[in-house]
Order: C-alpha cells, then sequence, then structure tokens
DNA sequence: CGGAATCCTCTTCGATACTG
DNA sequence: CAGTATCGAAGAGGATTCCG
C-alpha cells in the first residue's frame, strides 16, 4: 500500500515538510508539546480529526521517531503518547508558527473551538521571544481551571500541564479564561486592559504590579 | 465549490495552519524567499506540482495577502509574484523548518530534484542562527554558477538571486555545487573537508582561510 | 508563448460504525 | 478505551485545451 508521499526534493525545507507537513501531524505535535497524553485526550484535543487519521499520524510519527509509546507511572498507569528529543525540537516549529499565526488572530470565529492548552501554547511561544533575551521566572498558569507550568529561561520556554497538582514556589500565579490569555498573547489585548478589567488576574496575592509585568513580557514590550 | 477548509480552532498555530498548512504551500512561499518569480520559473521550482494546483494556491496567497503580483523593471518587463511583507515576515517559519530537516538530509534519495535557490535557503536558514549572535557581512554564493547576494547582520540573513549580477563588494565570494552547500549547511560535510576536498571554493582570491571561517559560522561552530 | 481553466484518475480525508 | 474497517466527499496530479 501507501508508499509515502513525498515532494522528492533534495531541500531542507520540503524534507521537513515531507515529515510533519501532512494535514494535522503539526497539531498532533502541538498537543503534545504540553506533555504526555492518552489516544483518548488526544482526540478530545483535536477535534474533527477522525479516529483512523489520528492512528495513522501516530502510526507515522512513531516510525519517524517523533512520537513514542509510554506508561504513566502509578497510579494512573495508562497508556499514552510522548514527544522524543527529535519531537521536542519541533518546538522552535511551532513557536515561529505561532507567533505569525498571533497576528491573524481576531475574536473566535462562530463555531472555533478553544481549550486551555492551547492559549499555553500561545503564551510559551509568545514567551520564547522574550526568553532569547535573557529573562527567567518560574510561573503557574490556571486557564479555564486547567494548571500549567511554565518556565521561562535559558533562550526557551517550557510549558506542561501540571495535572500533579503544585508549582514549587512560582513566581507568579496568573489565571484568566482561553479567550483572554490568547488574546493578550497574540497582542489583541493590550496588558493594561487584561489587568484592568480583569481578563487576567494573580491569584493568592494582590500584587497587580507582577501580573501588569508579567503580561508585558508576554507581549514583548520592555516594562518600565 | 471549495469553503476554504479550516482546522476551526482558535488557536495561533492552528489559525495559522489554517492558511499555510495546505500542501505545497509552504514551499510556494521558499521559492519567493530568494526573489520575485514568474509563474513558469514557480512550475520549473516546484516539480510535480501541476499547473491548477499552484495557480489555486497562488491565488489563495494573494487572498491573504502573502502574496502580490508585480511587473519586472524593464528590460524585463515580464509579470512576476513577490512576497508581501505579510509573506516575508513567514521567513522565520522556513528558518525553522530547514534547521529541523537539516537533520533528516542525508545524500539526495534516488530521484530527488535538487535546485540552487533550494541550496541558499538551507544556508540562509544555516545562518540565520548566527545572525543572532551579531555576526554580519555580505557575500556572494554561486551556487551551480547561480549567484545569490547574502547579508547576514542585525539578527537576520537575508539571501536572493542575484540576476543582476554583481554583489557590491562581497566580503567573500563562496563557489560550489548545490549539493555541497546542502551538505555543509545541514552539517553532513564538515567545514574542513568542504574547503579541502574542493567541494566548496572562494573565488577571485585565494584566501582559504576566510573561506573556512564562513563555512564553520554556517553550521554555527565558533571559529578561531 | 506565458498563464491559467478543464477533465479525469487516483489518493487522502472525514465521519460513522465496528472490533479487540 | 484504543484503535480498525468502511465508504462517500474532497483534494492532488497529470494531460490537454483555452485565452491573450
Amino acid at each position: 500500500m501507501g508508499e509515502k508521499r513525498s515532494y522528492g526534493q533534495h531541500c531542507t525545507v520540503a524534507r521537513a515538510l515531507d515529515v510533519v507537513g501532512e494535514r494535522w501531524t503539526l497539531l498532533v505535535v502541538r498537543e503534545l508539546s504540553t506533555g504526555p497524553k492518552r489516544y483518548k485526550d488526544l482526540l478530545g484535543g483535536l477535534p474533527g480529526i477522525g479516529t483512523n487519521l489520528l492512528a495513522n499520524r501516530l502510526k507515522s510519527l512513531a516510525g519517524e521517531g517523533i512520537v513514542s509509546r509510554g506508561t504513566l507511572p502509578p497510579p494512573a498507569g495508562s497508556s499514552v503518547y510522548e514527544l522524543t528529543s527529535l519531537g521536542r525540537s519541533l518546538e522552535p516549529v511551532i513557536v515561529e508558527l505561532s507567533r505569525w499565526g498571533a497576528g491573524l488572530m481576531d475574536t473566535p470565529r462562530e463555531g472555533d473551538d478553544l481549550r486551555p492548552g492551547w492559549a499555553a501554547v500561545a503564551v510559551r511561544s509568545a514567551m520564547a521571544r522574550e526568553a532569547a533575551g535573557g529573562c527567567s521566572g518560574t510561573y503557574e498558569l490556571r486557564i479555564d481551571g486547567v494548571a500549567f507550568h511554565l518556565r521561562v529561561g535559558d533562550g526557551q520556554a517550557d510549558c506542561v500541564e501540571a495535572w500533579q497538582g503544585s508549582t514549587p514556589a512560582p513566581d507568579l500565579v496568573v489565571a484568566g479564561d482561553a479567550e483572554s490569555f490568547v488574546a493578550v498573547a497574540s497582542g489583541k489585548l493590550s496588558p493594561e486592559e487584561a489587568v484592568e478589567s480583569g481578563a487576567l488576574w494573580a491569584e493568592g496575592q494582590e500584587d497587580q504590579a507582577a501580573l501588569l509585568a508579567w503580561c508585558k513580557r508576554l507581549v514583548g514590550r520592555t516594562a518600565a
């Protein structure tokens, strides 16, 4: 059956797209970029994919060494998919796609889905720009009630879903709904407005100044 | 007819892929990233695309504001496609895809095509890494006899086909075949070996030391 | 002759139903 | 819960024809 379709070009870009350029493939990587997921979670995070296509993509990605199957530590014990180091090295591609796509965002289109993890990816990608400037810190995001650990530093940003619960002593806990996080990360909602309107808020403390500074870093404008 | 297919996700990555994620689309952008091209040139640079699909993609890209139609200055006068500023802002996506794809490169597969412009993109993308370190310079590449102007500096690298002929006082003129340029840019051929074997050579001068230093910058290892 | 629209075949996608 | 099987719909690929 299917000889894998290729562009047939000895070109670095075309070779990359031979592997991750098919429909849905990079979105599978996006889903796994916030941590290991079960098959069912992936289906839930990729509305419309169709179960056969997800199975095909996962099989291809496993064959390319981009994802691997693992087993979660007890008590979960369920079998999950996760990125390999080759898969994690796709992060800069995701980051740049996210940053470019941010310019196209407006208010959600009629019928668009929105998941907390997608907002986390948008935030992480926007922060990656700042991370190159040497900024660092650890944060907890609570996006529609789902917690993520965000760590910025050493020229990169890392953000994974925190099913284990607590972040060890984060510099700040930022909470809000997914749409607000996306809006700020896309530059469609100014830090000032996000903080004043209460779209985003700092949890567990009243430090509005720290929140505002964090939002400004998010949009890449140097705070005072 | 075609209601444009969308992932239906309020996500920065998915939104980007809604626009440039279809088959061939980013390769059209790659082709235009080394300068304006006629329809016929695009067909030649995208073997296998099929004329109807190229026409469709160009129409979509024009509708999205990523490419525009222009007319070349006399004496050429032909109508060409070129990137808009929105299109040029896709450069970081191309760069990261190229850098990731470089890790997958080996010797050309049986039947693979190879064009000078693709090698130029690989070189430019590899240099973008170094450009962030503050390096700068202007170079002329002669890849299988086709000249490109490469300018590195201010955190980015720019490389366009030089149909007008001469580069104004380049720091170095590097010549070789496309496969060698791709091999060095992908880290599959060491700078030392490329220079010693004559795969790449400096034209118009005998400055092997400068050539070696350039090759080392290309692969991102700090030269002595 | 360059720039496309048309036709036709083949592959892939997407949704549902089904099985280990 | 984790996938496989199936089938209509949409998209890709190639040749040919049309327009200027």
